[in-house]
DNA sequence: AATATTTTGTCTATGTTTTGTATAAGTTTG
DNA sequence: CAAACTTATACAAAACATAGACAAAATATT
């Protein structure tokens, strides 16, 4: 697991000392003799050490317990003191391993996490699949998970539900998971001040909320102020939220697709209730499947990643024009 | 333009030593030496706080008294000082708390947030009550949160949507926060390596998630391993799902009595497809309403969260002896 | 093997910085 | 007016800094 590089943690000697286990004196001997850590200085000349040294000052001290001589594993690469521990354990090889992380390509990275993922869902394991977000999230940073993974997953998921593989208590725990990614996400790109609102939703009769929460973190993403409301409400309910939170953009998730026409009549509803100045986005997999109604009430049919993106975009741009202008 | 800046929460210098911990003189030295926090001013001058100043203000105390040199974390953000004091509480869990906050005051406290947090749900402003949310489990711990400040909450929200000052989605919204919210409380007590596994749902029929929520807090709160399935599962559903992850209990919340016996119908589904080996557990608003389908299968009606939690030791002892002897 | 040299951890002496607390004198608040 | 707040300054203990000394251990040389 990649800890979380703080460079914002720093710390005095006296820390260090005791995390580390070297005596302060140890220390900066250490660094004035071998320079085996260069810590900054406060401007009344006190030391200040990272995480980085904390572990780096580890390794030294279980090295020379070892019975290396400091002098000649002060200058070492984490990398290289940490397989020097290692091999250590093992035999008594001392060869400095060259560290090289292989470069592997995002796509490829995102793949694997998509295998890992999913085993996840089918074995019905929430912790691994929240470990495997975590992870992901840190290695592929927000938008590579969102378009690389996140997005891919959530349709196979969605196919498999429909072959039989999958149930659909399998989508209710990954939904679960979700959510509570959601934190961190938001967390890692604070929305910005006057940002535009918009809530998510699923019309009355869609239980599945995969898309909406994809819908959601997507846009969250781009810098819009979301309240997500969860799945299965009804006209009135979408709308009186609307109205309370005074957002300029609605997006509905459509995921299945019935004969009744339920569905459409929430779509008129929910149309008239919000009138023409706030704009609503309808997507998912079964959207198309709603053409008509869609058209009727003059709402695009949301073509994918990019193409929801592009929209959110152009709306977010227009809402500047109009509360700065 | 109202940002992150609570204009509801202003507290004089001298309420925010007493809650935070910082000796009033220290708070000052700390703003003026290091900026660690930035009060407005009344017109006369004297300094005014907001409920994050003092979540602020009590996490650089802890910082402090595990080492931090005020000087380096002093203007951290506050959720890497949370993060700060979460990496350290691993290593050295075991600490007398110096600075306990007295019962009584965090009954005020609790008051106070959760007046705050109805003020947010009814004003519909999912971004105050995340705000409110985790300032409040920074100042009570996640034990006096959920006791003091969420399960009041919960049951205030349920009482005003029965007399119509709240909508269906006011509930909704709430939800969606707390659920992201799950990912701090899970984050502050990781679950030990082989808690007995439970799932937590509402039976088909019943739509509203809080009352679950909160179970699954709890129950996560006392070292078991939840998976969330969210509401409105029917009985195959929630049974497959006891079945893969191989559960030792299931809980499910029940919130909304109606007359037509579905909810009944439901229960007995369940009990017989999970068979006698997996404790059922009933809990929520409603859950009396159906005593005699419960006392029919045999299954005890939570009288509260003391009790709730008593039936969760009980169980997990019961679960240790199975699995150690 | 005996002797010399280097490495390494520890210690001392002396001065500076950091940090919590205290005091004095004036201002705001209820 | 009293209580609580303000600023400004002062002070002392704790922690840190540098420079150099010193002896045990490890290594090299004779």
């Amino acid at each position: 697991m990649t800890v979380t590089n703080d460079d914002t943690a720093q710390y005095l000697i006296k820390t260090v000392s005791k995390r580390s286990g070297v005596k302060s004196d140890l220390v900066r001997a250490w660094e004035r003799r071998y320079q085996a850590v260069s810590p900054v200085r406060t401007s009344g000349g006190h030391r200040v050490y990272t995480d980085q040294d904390i572990a780096r000052l580890k390794l030294l001290n279980q090295a020379t317990n070892n019975g290396h001589s400091i002098s000649q594993i002060a200058q070492l690469s984490l990398d290289d003191l940490k397989q020097l521990i290692k091999n250590e354990s093992i035999t008594n090889a001392l060869e400095p391993a060259v560290n090289e992380t292989s470069i592997r390509d995002k796509y490829q990275i995102a793949e694997d996490y998509n295998n890992k993922c999913y085993a996840a869902v089918l074995a019905f394991d929430a912790q691994a699949l929240e470990s495997h977000f975590e992870n992901a999230i840190v290695e592929l940073g927000s938008e590579a998970f969102i378009e690389l993974l996140l997005s891919p997953l959530l349709s196979k998921i969605g196919e498999r539900w429909k072959t039989g593989e999958l149930r659909p208590v399998h989508e209710h725990m990954t939904s679960s998971v979700i959510r509570s990614l959601t934190y961190i996400l938001r967390n890692n790109n604070p929305c910005p001040a006057n940002a535009p609102r918009m809530i998510v939703s699923t019309p009355i009769g869609q239980l599945h909320e995969l898309g909406a929460l994809l819908a959601a973190i997507m846009a969250e993403l781009c810098g819009w102020q979301i309240t997500y409301l969860g799945a299965n409400l009804p006209a009135e309910e979408i709308a009186a939220a609307v109205k309370y939170t005074n957002a300029c953009a609605l997006t509905l998730s459509i995921s299945f697709a019935s004969e009744d026409n339920i569905v459409a009549k929430e779509l008129r509803r929910i149309k008239k209730l919000i009138g023409n100045d706030v704009t609503l986005i309808v997507g998912g997999r079964a959207a198309s499947h709603y053409q008509g109604v869609l058209s009727e009430i003059g709402v695009p049919n949301i073509q994918g990643y990019s193409h929801f993106k592009e929209i959110l975009k152009q709306l977010a741009d227009q809402h500047h024009k109009t509360t700065n202008g």
